[in-house]
RNA sequence: GGAGAGGUGGCCGAGUGGUUAAAGGCAGCAGACUGUAAAUCUGCCCGCGCAAGCGUACGCUGGUUCGAAUCCAGCCCUCUCCA
């Protein structure tokens, strides 16, 4: 790895963001001399955003961190477009309203990972829509359409991707790159932006935005790109059985979210403390040492730094106190997914309320396999019912899934 | 506009009249082993029903047939080549 000198690149390296970067020794240099602002982009294609956005998050974070501005970038106009990367084919257009609304409960997540404000150094929000929704066709195309090629378009990879596999690929769709890349050359002119952070795959775009700003306005802005980060058997991270890892508490409770966190690999844990908490470097060096079992204590400690830097520390420490009860002890914490109902349930009814099985068959299909349990008693009718009185019942799906039953 | 290929369960992909709720793989869930890990082995994997069974499902709509994912017609969509 490079040597840096700024504490921006420095912290970055060290703590595991940096895939490619641009010109690494100027922006270096830019970094260690003033301010710099860089941003990230996120589109608004679901209420909430997931883990796999919290990378770039985390990334925004350390560069408020070595005093630097984080730009904040709702696709409101974008997602509008719909970015093909990564996808085998176009994604049902949103309507205005839901993106409105999308990003109206996205924007709380950024305020507990990040500081906003007026100062220097205070992170902004902005939404492309802004400059987007008005732009007129036919000078956009003679200003910025004149700078790319098909050519080159062609050879980007979420294009390739879409002819390789003979899939189509809309011209609405096709025209997303260089929305994002005129994104990049409009803050640079209205805030003073010098770098775009994003995921791997966001490279091309990010290039694309350098050299937009280059050729019109002679600005020389910088790329960076974190790695992908996979589990370690390879898997896009994000995915749970209940779908995506959502950052929003009102889609997936702190204690889910601890747990996701708590289900961490061996081999993740130290990329993951490095990227997903704040702990100092040397703390973290201890806790990745741990083998076997005891790297369990690291996975607790992964779990709920991550849990209280989003949901704050009380949650954290409940979710966290909730695991232990419930898994060491054998117990029932306070936390678990509970499930409101009348004094008396069909155990099918219990375990699809409590989103433990999608359907009456599967839960009959796992009581089947002897997976379910009443406080710990395990069921071996379907038909059982459950008398649910002060007192709330536990009911558990294998090990990892507990939920408690509450009149 | 023309010619050819094609649209199958979350994904990939077999299947060209009944034995097909639809092979196989991936993903997922559970069991065993463990450390709430990984790997491995085993089972499950459309819905409803205690069950016999019923209902849905192979782009859409209609038709042929005792019977259609499979045959026919029209439509929609995609790809490749040509203009």
């Amino acid at each position: 790895m490079t040597a840096y000198n700024s504490s921006l690149l420095k912290l970055l390296d060290e703590r595991g963001y940096i895939h490619q970067v641009t010109d690494a020794a100027a922006l270096d240099t830019l970094a260690s001399r003033e301010v710099v602002s860089a941003y990230v982009g996120y589109d608004a294609t679901a209420p909430s955003l997931h883990v796999g956005n919290l990378v770039s998050i985390m990334l925004l974070r350390r560069l408020q961190q070595a005093g630097h501005k984080p730009i904040v970038l709702m696709g409101g106009g974008t997602t509008k477009v719909g970015d093909p990367s990564g996808k085998d084919e176009g994604r049902k257009l949103l309507s205005t309203e839901e993106i409105d609304s999308n990003i109206a409960s996205i924007r709380r997540v950024f305020g507990r990972l990040l500081t906003f404000g007026d100062g220097p150094t205070d992170a902004i929000m902005v939404n492309n829509a802004d400059w987007l929704d008005t732009l007129e066709y036919i000078p956009f195309l003679r200003e910025v359409g004149r700078h790319f090629t098909i050519n080159r378009m062609l050879t980007f990879e979420s294009v390739k991707l879409r002819l390789d596999r003979e899939q189509p690929m809309t011209f609405l769709e096709f025209n997303y790159m260089i929305l994002q890349a005129y994104d990049f050359l409009e803050l640079s002119r209205r805030v003073g932006c010098r770098a775009q952070f994003g995921g791997s795959d966001q490279w091309g775009n990010i290039v694309n935005g350098i050299e937009l700003g280059r050729r019109i306005d002679g600005t020389e802005l910088f790329g960076l790109t974190t790695p992908l980060i996979t589990t370690a058997d390879g898997a896009k991270m994000g995915k749970t059985a209940k779908g995506a890892v959502w950052l929003d508490g009102e889609l997936l409770s702190p204690y889910d979210y601890w747990q996701f966190w708590r289900n961490t690999h061996d081999a993740d844990v130290a990329k993951f403390l490095r990227i997903f908490t704040d702990l100092p470097l040397d703390e973290i060096a201890r806790l990745s040492s741990l083998k076997d079992a005891e790297i369990n204590q690291a996975k607790i400690v992964l779990a709920t730094e991550a849990t209280a830097m989003l949901h704050g520390r009380a949650a954290a420490d409940a979710a966290a106190e909730t695991a232990r009860t419930t898994f060491a002890e054998g117990g029932a914490g306070g936390e678990l997914p509970t499930f409101r109902t009348r004094e008396s349930i069909s155990i099918l009814a219990a375990l699809t309320g409590l989103g433990f099985c999608a359907s009456n068959g599967e839960a009959k299909r796992k009581i089947a396999e002897g997976a379910v349990r009443i406080d710990e008693q395990i069921v071996g009718d379907p038909s059982q019912t459950i008398t649910v009185g002060n007192k709330p019942v536990k009911i558990s799906l294998g090990k990892k899934k507990h939920g408690l039953l509450v009149s």
